[in-house]
DNA sequence: CTAATATATCTTGTATATCAGTTATATTAT
DNA sequence: ATAATATAACTGATATACAAGATATATTAG
């Protein structure tokens, strides 16, 4: 790690001890074209401190650590994590994107509240995407991703066994994630993603029932054994039954937590599919 | 206009006359506070130089003006413009988490080409979204919607006969975007809108088929049709075929722009639902 | 003439400074 | 005391400056 840098002065000495490029016209060079290097060809290099600060604000906002209404000062934020506050407003400005920040120009910013209307717009999207993706995964499957399955699901009872929520959650995702690579439809899964982001904060308000894990477990063995079967339609079925039971009736929390929400419809008003 | 700033510079001028003030503590105020002022209620106000610059761009990339490839320059666009870089750069940022544009640390940012792994998601993705769309309408239409679903079809008519596909497909996003609304699902419309960007992108590439706008046409009468009547499984069908009319066989321009996509994928492996 | 190399100039990422609008508080007027 | 008002200190939006890495080109070596 040394020797680059002294042999780097040592060349630069040397070209400068010996005036070979002195007094001459500056060096011109075309701007704004397709550079041909190969840095562009390399796979997304190093976080930036814009990812690391987002990734930060993004888990703490979803996991209601931070709950709608908190003011987020972007000078604040900067000082704390010891960088200047540029890093900071990229990452605030991706935040405001996904609706989990919400911003009033020189006045504040603000963790968003969530919006009554994309609650079960959120679920029913989710539904269509999750149930066209189960369909094709039951199409694609070969017998060694049905076993990949079956493990997932095995690792969710440990963790449900264990008591491990965070670690059941995280096996839950896998498990979605995965049925949505086999079915070749990876992008379905992102989008779901993103679209029950809501969702998730407002399940973080809400206490874990009794037994949900032990029943989610088997509401996934039984979406493996239709595809293990290659019975779409039960696939299907067994998906969409899955995805029912999050349909919580949300009019408690609202009514405990009103400041946390955006009341923008009325809950009479909403679609039943 | 020019009567309050005068008036603020006479206050102003008076006060500072009259040493009322001079030589006291400096005034503190709590900081990282919620506001409880007017200007977070009043609903979004004006447009950043970043939303103008936004839209620009994800114009000009989405209709293909500039084609995958195309290096953008922060600083150049921000000397055309006449603005700093800054707002600049957080356009550029947006359209990044869009999959518009590709940015390489100090090397150059360029449109992105486009994931040729999307296009057949995008296209089930929006199917599967719009079918459960298109249902929910069916169930909640009232008589004057249907009345405006048909006057837009006349509208894309009319458009057609002139000729006029610009307004054409602006038609045609309203149709679906008032499908959803009728449904009650506006934010599906929004994800499908989302996931067909890179197909619109995709589809200035080709030529418009001879007789395509007035196909279009009749599969939108259809399916107003099928929700006029409540028949929900036929709205679902006719949506379903309407939108399997866009799965063009994109082999063909691959081959002869191969420099416009990301071959992420092989043309065989795609989902078939 | 050709290939290797050094470096000036390009790029985006980050830091700092300034601008303009908002809001809490000290002051004033009643 | 209470309400109205002026204004200091806050906010995010924009501009500018600097840092660090990538690349094209002039130079050099063969």
């Amino acid at each position: 790690m040394l020797n680059p840098v002294l042999k780097l002065n040592g060349n630069w000495l040397m070209k400068t001890s010996s005036p070979k490029r002195a007094a001459q016209a500056p060096r011109k060079r075309a701007q704004n074209t397709a550079p041909s290097g190969v840095a562009r060809f390399n796979g997304n290099s190093a976080a930036t401190l814009s990812d690391i600060q987002y990734d930060r604000l993004h888990e703490a906002i979803v996991s209601m650590d931070m709950v709608p209404g908190t003011p987020i000062s972007e000078k604040n934020i900067a000082l704390e994590q010891g960088i200047s506050r540029t890093p900071i407003r990229e990452a605030i400005l991706r935040l405001t994107r996904e609706n989990l920040v919400e911003v009033v120009a020189k006045s504040g910013t603000f963790v968003a509240r969530i919006p009554i209307s994309a609650l079960p717009e959120a679920l029913i999207a989710r539904r269509a995407l999750e149930v066209m993706t189960v369909r094709s995964a039951t199409r694609c499957a070969t017998r060694s991703q049905v076993l990949q399955l079956q493990a997932l699901i095995e690792r969710q009872r440990e963790m449900n066994e264990r008591g491990n929520t965070k670690g059941f959650h995280l096996a839950d995702e896998d498990f979605h994630a995965m049925v949505a690579s086999i079915g070749k439809l990876p992008g379905l899964w992102k989008l779901a993603q993103q679209v029950k982001l809501q969702v998730d904060r407002f399940r973080h308000l809400t206490l874990p029932e009794e037994g949900r894990m032990a029943m989610v477990v088997e509401e996934h063995a039984a979406i493996v054994s239709a595809i293990e079967r290659g019975d779409e339609e039960s696939a299907c079925a067994k998906m969409e039954l899955h995805l029912s039971g999050l349909q919580h009736d949300f009019a408690h929390w609202v009514e405990t937590h009103p400041e946390y929400f955006i009341h923008d419809i009325d809950l009479d008003d909403i679609a039943q599919v």
